[in-house]
DNA sequence: CATGTTCATGGAAACGATTCCATCATGGTT
DNA sequence: AACCATGATGGAATCGTTTCCATGAACATG
């Protein structure tokens, strides 16, 4: 019962050659037409693959990437880990999932375990703050943020969906339509966002209606019924996420709010069943999955240096959960 | 510039011991209680982590599970992967996510990529049949299968849900309903599936009611549109999965075919906007989240032992997507 | 011809943990 | 008092790779 796999040693000498040749041969080191011949023969036929393992140890640093995204269940961020996936695979990396919660603390948990793992590439939709990421960087872990950044920190590069254009855009759509009153129904890390619907509304800025949910579905459904019935003279909605656009559907319709006579409904992020959907919601699509590919691309290519990041285009959707503002 | 990691070494020079010592005390071996302390707070104090590497090489085995699954971007998938990062966590083991696609090459790949990791235990949604687990199963990796068993392999064990009664159940609702011409619209990997439902279904069993797509969501609306427009006499229609059911709820409205009064729809797997949708679908729930915790509990704790498999229950969830049969 | 340069090559030293094994002290038993 | 069992301990080997360095050959240049 001799199952060991075979090493780097056993193809040495099989080939007749020393183990520092056949590691040159198979890394693209300098080696000599005949021997390199030889070595690949050897190791094809003893069907020898490197474990990654020794490798690891040696160059102290694991291969492969880790990826932190709040909550994996969201189609938004499957969307982000698919396209992060698309890219590792093409490039052979394995990827290490890691999911937060939008929560601080277990952010730090998860960055502690990519450490021991030895990972040193994460591409990371931030939760904490940026402090929380001082150390870790300084350890040399090249970081990639995607979705958005972490407060205060615009040292990391990072890919972002084009949001803020988003934002205007569909505020801009909603007073064309002439709502007046018009809420933001936000999640985690979106101040940036409100900052321009703050400032793209102006004047009409309402400050009640602008709420925040915490991570989950729930809280998303309680701060939505909340705000309907809080401040029932609203008459248009953007929602800060698809979890966010799926609570203010649900509540509308508890609260016999109908969409879109009596509340626009705009929804950041495009799913499948916005368009399923009665009405259809009208939505501002973000290229999640590219976000993603982007992403490990950059983290990926850096080799030490620090790469600059990218702005992806968003896109406003038109269906049909928005219509002239109510008259009451 | 000598930023070198505290290793295990360092701890045992600063607390006067050996490394043969301090792994002990860090592992939980024997050691008495004094060392214990001293060791216990040098560490602390040099804010010690143990290198994953350094263990790995030793143990020729990297902690970890391997995930594979046909899509992350599928919400069924995403819950699954939740479940399985959640017991991960629980257990402070990182997760290695790969995606199949539900093609037996990639899977294969992506297998290769887990074994050059190192990685010996494994939670898959397989894609290709039996055999292509041979050979990884006898390199000692554990493996479970989840939500679907591989063709032919009843030496794995595998947490399922109980979908054969689930087939059974909205076979029965459909055919009480009045229903005598049912479609199954189904995905890879549902012959088990089938088989229960020509069973049920019995004399009124149309094979040519019975297709599959592909895993992609373009070949589900494929399927779906060409099934209906193929056989517009079919009057309810058996979904094995949330893209089919998507799909068939699209097509359905594309060919102006009116849910529930021209076409009753049920759909495996109960999604947030199947509440959405209109009308709202009838569903058959599947636990996805359980499924994946209760194999990675399963490969966690595998001793070495083939623990056995689990089957979790379905829920008939009855929303507004069925109604009697039309009478042309 | 002597010397220097370039290359292929292999031995050996890392990398950081675990674990085998020998050693030594202690305390209990005959 | 002699002996054995027990338990704590540290040195050293080990895991499989990469990479540093020394060696020697071949070749070019003066």
């Amino acid at each position: 019962m001799n199952m060991r796999r075979t090493t780097i040693k056993d193809v040495a000498e099989a080939a007749g050659v020393g183990v520092a040749t056949v590691s040159r041969v198979l890394s693209g080191g300098s080696a000599s037409p005949e021997t390199r011949e030889r070595v690949l023969t050897v190791a094809a036929q003893l069907d020898y693959r490197p474990s990654a393992l020794g490798r690891n140890l040696r160059q102290r640093r694991s291969g492969g990437i880790g990826l932190l995204v709040p909550d994996i269940t969201d189609s938004f961020y499957g969307r982000l880990a698919d396209g992060v996936l698309a890219c590792a695979r093409s490039a052979g990396e394995p990827v290490i999932l890691g999911t937060t919660g939008d929560d601080a603390e277990r952010e730090a948990e998860e960055i502690a375990v990519l450490l021991e793992q030895g990972v040193d590439r994460v591409v990371a939709v931030p939760a904490g703050s940026g402090e929380i990421w001082e150390p870790t960087l300084r350890t040399g872990l090249t970081t990639v943020f995607a979705h958005r950044l972490a407060a205060g920190r615009h040292d990391v590069p990072a890919v972002l969906a084009d949001d803020r254009a988003g934002v205007r855009t569909a505020v801009d759509y909603l007073t064309g339509l002439g709502h007046r009153r018009i809420a933001y129904l936000g999640g985690p890390g979106q101040d940036s966002r409100v900052s321009v619907f703050r400032q793209t509304l102006g004047a009409l800025v309402d400050e009640e209606l602008i709420v925040f949910a915490r991570g989950s579905r729930d809280s998303a459904y309680a701060a939505a019924a909340g705000l309907f019935q809080h401040r029932p003279d609203l008459t248009a909605v953007l929602a800060g996420g698809n979890q966010l656009g799926e609570a203010a559907v649900l509540a509308a319709r508890e609260l016999d709010l109908r969409v879109p006579k009596d509340l626009s409904l705009i929804m950041f992020d495009d799913v499948p069943w916005a368009e399923l959907c009665s009405p259809p919601l009208t939505v501002i699509a973000e290229p999640a999955q590219d976000i993603g590919y982007r992403a490990a691309e950059l983290v990926l290519r850096a080799g030490g240096r620090r790469p600059r990041g990218a702005l992806l285009p968003t896109e406003l959707i038109v269906r049909g959960s928005c219509g002239p503002r109510r008259t009451v």
